[in-house]
RNA sequence: CGCGGGGUGGAGCAGCCUGGUAGCUCGUUGGGCUCAUAACCCAAAGGUCGUCAGUUCAAAUCUGGCCCCCGCAACCA
């Protein structure tokens, strides 16, 4: 099958933040998982040039705007490196192929009549280039800056999002799994049924950054309406539209549970299969994280104290997949020496060292009195990620990462002096169990999976959970004790 | 009465839809094992399930009121 999932494209006018990384761990884990399985995958992330902000940003910093985007891409791009982020393409929407394609969809809109030129009337804060409604400001006075707003009126084109209002409720309501989880889909239902949209404003004053509108140089592309076609252009071309899973956050669902699946309808494009909104990593003290309280926490200081699998995991599976979660470093060291270095990382090590005392060359299944069957354990996973839970996935999993050390417990091969069939028995189901385990864990832990197969003589590939043979090298350490000393959250 | 989520042993959570001995992980205490990263296994202690009232033979679970935390409110994942 062919599959693709997205990130939302990253807006770069500052460097990443847990946040950002802590969506591109999750939707690499869903691309991993999904190629695990078998399937095309193509896995798109990207970076959002345009708008304003982004201007106003690089002034600040001295740089062109031009220099200022570069640089901070960069960042991201070595975030992801740093993260094992698997992505096939990386979109940028300053590239001309996406350019091209905001044209055309742009076009087709304008011809279909669902585009319009008109005037906008509102209240809006020079030092934010923003309108506010009266909901947000009922003082008429900016809430980020506390400035009075002014009454301006500008002109600019329009998409007829209102016309369509009836058609997206029904779509999101009779598709149960185009927004996930439901605690989002109910929220987005609620807020359309409460009151009639407005067009959605979709130009700017071209003031030297953006995308021009076509034949009009007097105007950009307002950055949502065009930041949103980079998942089309993208994956379109290389036939992986529409079959689109969307990993964003909750701030934005609006715009991909609304926006998005208008703009596509109107053009008679098919729309994406799922829109799946993950929770907010919150900090320590529960409250959201931001620069104002100072309590963010730095993905990049992150990893200089744990490993990077150890930092993925605790994401994965501390988070609820379907809601908030505060990011707390003193359980994410917890997590690394308890689940994945005593649990799991003990566990390969245990059966291949005793294993290597006594037997040398390869480990084959012959004579050998099957303990284990897997097919309920993949089962499970199968169906808690399709019902994108990934959390749950790896609580799954690691009940037989558990079960396998009961196993070895119970049958006690280090005083199984005699008996070499019986011993090797025992080692050989083991090592299976482990080689399955490693095999699903490397959708979510890549350079875990990877290493821990290494010492059992193979590698990752497509799931294969047939018996093979064993050819075993001394295992590294996966995850070593972390004595407690800075603090990252800092 | 803007919308939504939540308040369960020391910590983090599950259970609530489809009422019927309160479960998991970590932590604590005691024991076992010795292959392994001072690891692993077993057992125990610890909760009147925010609060008040109602429905019921029976409420963490259903209904209503109240208190407290948090997120969103249209471009901060």
């Amino acid at each position: 099958m062919k599959f693709s999932v997205t990130t939302a494209i990253d807006y770069p006018n500052g460097a990443p933040h847990l946040g950002h990384a802590y969506e591109k761990i999750v939707t690499d884990s869903y691309a991993r998982w999904y190629r695990l399985l078998g399937n095309e995958v193509f896995f798109l992330t990207g970076a959002d040039e345009n708008g304003q902000k982004l201007v106003k940003s690089a002034e600040a910093s001295g740089l062109s705007t031009k220099e200022f985007v570069d640089k901070n891409v960069a960042v991201f791009k070595d975030l992801c490196a740093k993260l094992n982020i698997s992505y096939d393409d990386f979109i940028r929407t300053s590239e001309e192929r996406h350019i091209k394609a905001t044209h055309e969809i742009w076009k087709i809109l304008e011809d279909k009549g669902d585009i319009y030129f008109s005037s906008y009337q509102g209240h809006y804060c020079l030092n934010c280039e923003a309108y506010y409604t009266d909901l947000q400001a009922p003082d008429k006075k900016c809430p980020e800056h506390h400035t009075p707003l002014e009454l301006v009126e500008e002109e600019g084109y329009f998409l007829k999002t209102s016309q369509h209002q009836a058609w997206v409720i029904n779509h999101i309501k009779s598709n149960p799994t185009f927004v996930m989880p439901d605690l989002s889909r109910n929220e987005i239902i609620s807020r359309l049924e409460s009151e009639p949209m407005r067009d959605l404003s979709i130009t700017r004053p071209n003031k030297g950054w953006g995308i021009p509108v076509p034949g009009k140089p007097d105007f950009v592309i307002y950055t949502w309406f065009d930041a949103l076609i980079n998942y089309y252009t993208a994956s379109t071309v290389r036939g992986f539209w529409p079959n689109t899973m969307h990993v964003i956050g909750r701030d934005i669902l609006w715009f991909h549970a609304v926006i998005w699946p208008i703009m596509l309808h109107a053009a008679k494009i098919a729309l994406p299969s799922q829109v799946y909104v993950h929770g907010m990593v919150l900090a320590a003290d529960g409250k959201k994280m931001s620069k104002s309280l100072n309590n963010g926490v730095d993905p990049f200081d992150v990893i200089k104290e744990v490993p990077v699998d150890s930092f993925r995991y605790y994401l994965l599976r501390a988070i609820p997949s379907n809601s908030n979660g505060a990011f707390v470093m003193e359980d994410l060291l917890k997590r690394h020496q308890s689940e994945l270095g005593n649990d799991y990382g003990n566990l390969l090590m245990r059966v291949v060292k005793l294993s290597m005392k006594r037997i040398s060359g390869e480990i084959t299944p012959e004579n050998i009195k099957v303990a284990f069957n897997f097919e309920p354990l993949i089962a499970d996973m199968k169906e808690l990620m399709l019902k994108r839970e990934h959390h749950r996935t790896l609580e799954r999993l690691w009940q037989e990462v558990n079960m396998v050390n009961l196993y070895i417990n119970d049958q006690k091969p280090w005083s199984v002096k005699e008996d070499d069939r019986l011993f090797k028995e025992i080692i050989y189901n083991g090592l299976y169990g482990i080689d399955v385990i490693s095999q699903l864990l490397s959708a979510f832990l890549p350079e875990t999976g990877a290493k821990a197969l290494a010492s059992l003589g193979r590698k990752p590939s497509v799931l294969d959970i047939t018996h093979g043979n064993y050819t075993l090298v001394d295992p590294p350490v996966l995850f070593p004790r972390i004595e407690p000393k800075t603090d990252p959250t800092v």
